[in-house]
RNA sequence: GGUCGGUUCGUAUAACGGUUAGUACUCAAGAUUCUCAAUCUUGCAAUAGGGGUUCGAUUCCCCUACCGACUACCA
């Protein structure tokens, strides 16, 4: 019998969901689409103590973000999604609201004999803890403590029977066997075997909120919701037998799924699990959303930060994973194919923040100029900058557009202006947000000048020699100079030079001859021109700059920096 | 402490028991250009340590070290 792949995620809304639980949700979702299954989305919100509002809105977005899109659970409103057929009505999907169901299946346990109810406090239990480890030994609830303890096992019937109406405080907890091995199998770790006795007898059921814990209701729900192989983090490895024992107890080992456990990201530095707090730390988002907490605290996101979906998705997968071959960039339906569990990797993944970025610039080069554009534009905005459709709608604002279509005088720009600097400058940035530290001086008249730059290049006989250079670049009229490089074809001294066409090729190659022919350093008067123009000697070409910021602004840039220096 | 898992350049990783141990990021140098970036080329850099098994070990086994997870009426 082959039955119809089907995983599922399953986090806690109890916070943000970090970049690593994205990551098994992506697993998750690749090995349900390559196997044609079904992916779903429950929320295990068991805990009510460490319930978190919002959480639980945040994780379905944040996957929807990453273009992780559930085939069952729930969405970012909390609507129901379903698509499975009638005769698996599998909703609904947050643990909170299948309470009804869990008490039987544990009640059914304890008629078996592999449970039994326990009476002992949190207090109790706790002290007993304490008390142990003055001795230095640890307090372990099981078949060496269990009858010295208060439970449906030391007591008499008669005397514990009672209890279950009079107190709301006890709870069901597994019955752990003594002295046996557990043989296990994982999909990535291969054959893992354990003795019970190192095991306790885990809660599984709590009368107080009338709720079960993780192990139990995972358990039935795996089962109810029919799942074939559960793909999670490696922190639940330790409880693997006792789910092996859970899926025995119940008699449901033949539809038991499949088991792989996931390595944890690591800190990009020292020790330890990746936190929360190496994000601020280091400078890089762990999280995929900007999330802020009931404190007011707010942590970054990758979405936030500027990233790609499609780059962070990319990024995850290969962190722990790898194809087999060289490859490393990958749509979606690229990892869907490419995926497998063999090939994922059981130690620990550190976090790379250097090749995060560079998975965004690789992203960044193959956007079209129009959508750069589109995001460009609202950090402009940020900057005062107003960008218009069409030059007559610069009209109404009163403003007088270049023919490139900039006013800088009142700082608008046509859209169009913004989608030529963006392919401009597209292959030199690994942000959207990097564009305007690029190229600001397309967008402003440079106020200041970069000293260590003025030092080396703003000199008297530099900036002579710029000027008769930018007397050429705006007459677009001059002449050949008296050194002709090589003889043969070079025309005269004296003879006509001119830009026939203000664009980058019509204006590179003339004023390039120009300033050859003449023999002037071209280093120092292209540099003394750069500082006029960006305010520093550092950017884009003077052919490119010129030809986008129009001759007014040239000559006003040229003009402001001698008053300026 | 106990149990389980892990360990290849700084990082992510590749390598049927046989390779000069490969690739990418980072870093450095060179080329190119009017500068910066981009690009191209080159370079630096690893099998944790010790025992086995084997003609031969990154690969299999054992020990040690280190790292991690778990050890809740949390997930």
């Amino acid at each position: 019998m082959t039955r119809r792949t089907r995983v599922r995620f399953a986090p806690s809304p109890t916070g943000p969901l970090h970049m690593g639980g994205v990551r098994t949700a992506l697993y998750n979702y690749l090995y349900a689409k390559q196997h044609g299954g079904d992916f779903i989305i429950r929320i295990e919100d068991t805990d009510s103590q460490r319930f978190v509002p919002g959480a639980e809105k945040y994780i379905i977005e944040a996957l929807n973000w990453c273009g992780i899109i559930p085939d069952e659970g729930v969405d970012s409103e909390g609507n129901v999604v379903e698509t499975a057929s009638e005769k698996h009505p599998h909703a609904p999907y947050r643990q909170s609201q299948r309470r009804g169901i869990y008490r039987k299946y544990a009640e059914e346990l304890v008629e078996k004999g592999f449970a039994y109810y326990a009476f002992d406090t949190a207090e109790e239990l706790g002290a007993k803890r304490a008390e142990m480890e003055v001795q230095k030994e640890t307090f372990i609830y099981n078949h060496t403590t269990r009858m010295s303890l208060r439970n449906s096992l030391s007591m008499d019937e008669s005397e514990w029977r009672p209890l279950l109406e009079e107190r709301t405080d006890w709870t069901i907890r597994f019955r752990i066997p003594e002295n046996r091995v557990v043989k296990m199998d994982d999909l990535i770790r291969g054959h893992v075997e354990i003795n019970t006795d190192t095991l306790d007898d885990k809660v599984l059921w709590k009368r107080a909120d009338e709720l079960p814990t993780y192990h139990l209701a995972n358990i039935v729900d795996d089962h109810l919701m029919e799942i074939t192989e559960v793909i999670r983090g490696e922190e639940w490895l330790p409880s693997l037998p006792l789910h092996y024992m859970l899926y025995e107890a119940f008699g449901w080992q033949d539809t038991m799924p499949r088991f792989a456990h996931l390595s944890l990201l690591l800190k990009p530095d020292g020790k330890g699990k990746l936190s929360k707090r190496d994000g601020d730390r280091l400078g890089f988002p762990v999280f995929p959303l900007k999330w802020v907490n009931s404190e007011g605290e707010t942590s970054r996101g990758y979405r936030e930060d500027g990233y790609f979906p499609e780059a962070f998705v990319n990024l995850l997968a290969m962190l722990g994973w790898n194809p087999g071959d060289e490859r490393e960039l990958f749509t979606m339906d690229e990892l869907i194919e490419a995926f497998s569990l063999e090939r994922v990797i059981k130690s620990g993944a550190r976090f790379n923040p250097d090749k995060a970025k560079w998975y965004n610039k690789e992203y960044l080069r193959t956007k079209s100029a129009a959508e750069l554009a589109g995001l460009f534009i609202s950090v402009l905005e940020e900057h005062g900058i107003q960008v218009v459709d069409c030059p007559k709608c610069a009209l109404t604002a009163g403003s007088e557009m270049t023919a490139g279509g900039a006013d800088f005088k009142n700082g608008i720009f046509t859209r169009r202006y913004v989608e030529n600097v963006v392919a401009l400058i597209q292959e030199r940035a690994s942000f959207v947000a990097d564009f305007w530290d690029i190229a600001s001086y397309l967008f402003v008249t440079p106020s200041t000048y970069a000293e260590k730059d003025a030092a080396k290049f703003w000199k008297e006989e530099n900036y002579s020699l710029a000027l008769q250079v930018a007397d050429f670049i705006i007459s677009g009229k001059g002449t050949y100079g008296p050194a002709t490089g090589d003889a043969e074809n070079a025309p005269a001294t004296g003879s006509e030079l001119s830009i026939s066409e203000f664009t980058k090729e019509g204006i590179e190659h003339p004023v390039e001859q120009f300033i050859r022919s003449r023999e002037w350093p071209m280093g120092k008067v292209m540099n003394c021109l750069r500082l006029a123009l960006v305010g520093a000697s550092s950017g884009l070409g003077i052919a490119d700059i010129v030809s986008f910021i129009g001759k007014e602004e040239f000559a006003l840039r040229i003009e402001n920096i001698k008053a300026a220096l």
